[in-house]
This record gives structure tokens, C-alpha cells and sequence, in this order.
DNA sequence: TCGATATACTTTGATTATCAAAGTAAAGTT
DNA sequence: AACTTTACTTTGATAATCAAAGTATATCGA
């Protein structure tokens, strides 16, 4: 008796625990992110805009389709957000020769660089719980947000 | 608009497996959160409303001050979600009694209902979480999110 | 090859969330 | 009583978003 009234509350705390956690977690990425991007040099992007940035990425040039099925928006709201990046200097816009109905897209220098900027913020958050875990746990970790993930996964269609 | 990031650097497996799982893990709570949402009794209150109740919540009443700042915005953009959720019969507005420029704010019985239909979303995921991890696994996680909260913690004024 | 259809994108009109600043009403202070 | 502070609402402006209409180019079928 006196065993399960303690499995259970053993169980209980993990569940307030995650509750809690995850909740908590959710917001202050969000925050956190938000607040890193504030620096003197990109003072004029949203963290919308470095999402977009984030997408159209370092390598090649990107069609409007494909960043906004990546983004899930419209390619309507993409263009719009293009526009607003293109006028700040982020973006490139160039016709595909070809086929001219395609418009490419790329990161100018400035782009690249807010790109950069915003790598940083990830690599500290990975480094940080990296730092916390120790060996064994690491690989525990892993595999606990594995299953998670299939959870996720297993549920998208709902 | 969804979160998707990608980072460049590679340090080791474990870094890139973390950091892919926790962008995924984000976006996938994110949409599944936003599904979970969409149902016949409920189909007129965006993830937004739904928050803006969570904070509410079955309680006490609450007043337009305290609500803003736990959603963190400002009263007047929280006055203006208070007044559609006031005109959809989710939330009760009253002034109080000891201090008349004070207005309360409650959940009606349609907010309530709304209120816990969300909360089982929760529920059913924290459950299927810990379904999935035995024994050690769930410790490590909690200690994992722990750990990661203590790093946002500590930089929340960045 | 021409006309119809499809594709890739932009524009438009509407809605929602948001903020800062101005406005209103009540409470507190001196 | 006059001034200040507090609690909230309103206003004006901006950004993100979508669906639907519009434009230009490409492809396909006869």
C-alpha cells in the first residue's frame, strides 16, 4: 500500500515536473530568441524576418514556393515578407532565366550575416544543456526526446 | 509562421541530435497545440484566446493588469482580446466593488468547459510522454528541461 | 502552332495581434 | 480642493496572415 501511494506521487511529480517544464520551456525560447536578435546591428528585423532568413539560408538561391512551404504561410504573406527584407537590404530578388515565372531568392551580405547572428543563440542553448549532462545522460536525453518526437510524429494527421 | 532553424556547425552527433530535436519538438508541440484546438464545440477561439483563458483560469477573478502581465503585453492589446472574448460569451467582465476602476475579469460557464477541454490536450501529451520513457529516462528528461530552464533563467535580462 | 490550362508569383481586401500614446474615471496624497 | 497616480479603454499605426483575384509565363493537346 505504502509503495504505491509513493509510485504514485514519484509519478506525480514527474508529471507536474514535465507539465511545468515544457510550458515554461516553450516561453522562454520564444522570449529568449526575441531578445537575442535585438542587437545594434539588426535593430530593423523581427523574429519573423530571421525566420524567413533562417529558410532562404546560405547556399542557393530559393524559389518563393518552396520558402513558403517550408515557412507554412501563404506564398501571398511570403511575398509580402520578401518585399519588406529586400527593402531592408536582407534579400536579393532575381528572375529565374530560366523559367520567368520563377523568382529566386537569396541572402545578401547583410542577410548572411544576420544569419550568423542568429546561429550563435542555438549554439548556446545546445552548448548549455550539453554542459549540464553528464556522459550516459546525454545519450538518455537523446533517446527520451526521440520518442517524444515519435509521439509528435505519430500524431501530425489529428 | 513556424519556427524552423538549421545550424551549420558540427560538433558532435549528440549536438546535432539535440539541437534537430528540439526544433522539431517546438514546432510539433506548437501545431499539434493549434489541432488540438479545432473542434465543433470551440471553433471560434484562435491559440491566442485559448491562452488568454489558461491565464484566467477557474478561480478567483482576475484584474486586466495582472492578466497583461502574465500574458506579457499590454492592457490595452489585452483589453481588446478581453472584449472578443466578452462578444464570443467565453469571459465575464465586472467592475469591483472596493475599487471602481478595477475590472474583474472570469470565465463563464462556456469558458470553463473551453478551459478544460484544453487542459486534457495537455494532459494527453504529458501522458504519452511519460508512456514512452521508463524509469531513468523520465528523470533525465526532467532534470534535462531543468537545467535548460535554469540557462534561460539566468539570461532573461540579455 | 494556337488555344486552353496550369503554374509561379503579386496584389488586394479583410482580419487579428500588437504597441505607444492619448483619454477617462476613480483613488490617493498633500 | 487640487494634484498625482492608478487602472483601464480608445485610438492610430504597423505587421502578419489568408483567400481570392490578377498578371505573366510555360506547357500541353489538338
Amino acid at each position: 500500500m505504502i509503495i504505491k501511494v509513493k509510485l504514485v506521487s514519484v509519478l506525480n511529480e514527474a508529471y507536474d515536473a514535465l507539465n511545468d517544464l515544457l510550458v515554461k520551456l516553450f516561453n522562454n525560447i520564444l522570449t529568449y530568441e526575441e531578445k537575442a536578435l535585438i542587437t545594434d546591428d539588426f535593430k530593423d528585423i523581427s523574429l519573423n524576418d530571421m525566420h524567413v532568413i533562417e529558410v532562404i539560408g546560405l547556399s542557393q538561391k530559393k524559389n518563393m514556393s518552396s520558402i513558403a512551404k517550408s515557412l507554412e504561410v501563404t506564398v501571398g504573406t511570403l511575398t509580402i515578407a520578401i518585399n519588406n527584407l529586400v527593402k531592408k537590404g536582407y534579400v536579393k530578388r532575381m528572375r529565374s532565366v530560366k523559367d520567368r515565372r520563377v523568382v529566386l531568392v537569396s541572402l545578401t551580405e547583410k542577410g548572411m550575416h544576420a544569419y550568423k547572428h542568429h546561429e550563435v543563440f542555438h549554439d548556446e542553448m545546445i552548448k548549455a544543456i550539453m554542459k549540464r549532462l553528464e556522459g550516459e545522460q546525454l545519450d538518455v536525453l537523446v533517446k527520451a526526446l526521440k520518442s517524444v518526437q515519435e509521439f509528435f510524429g505519430s500524431n501530425k494527421q489529428v
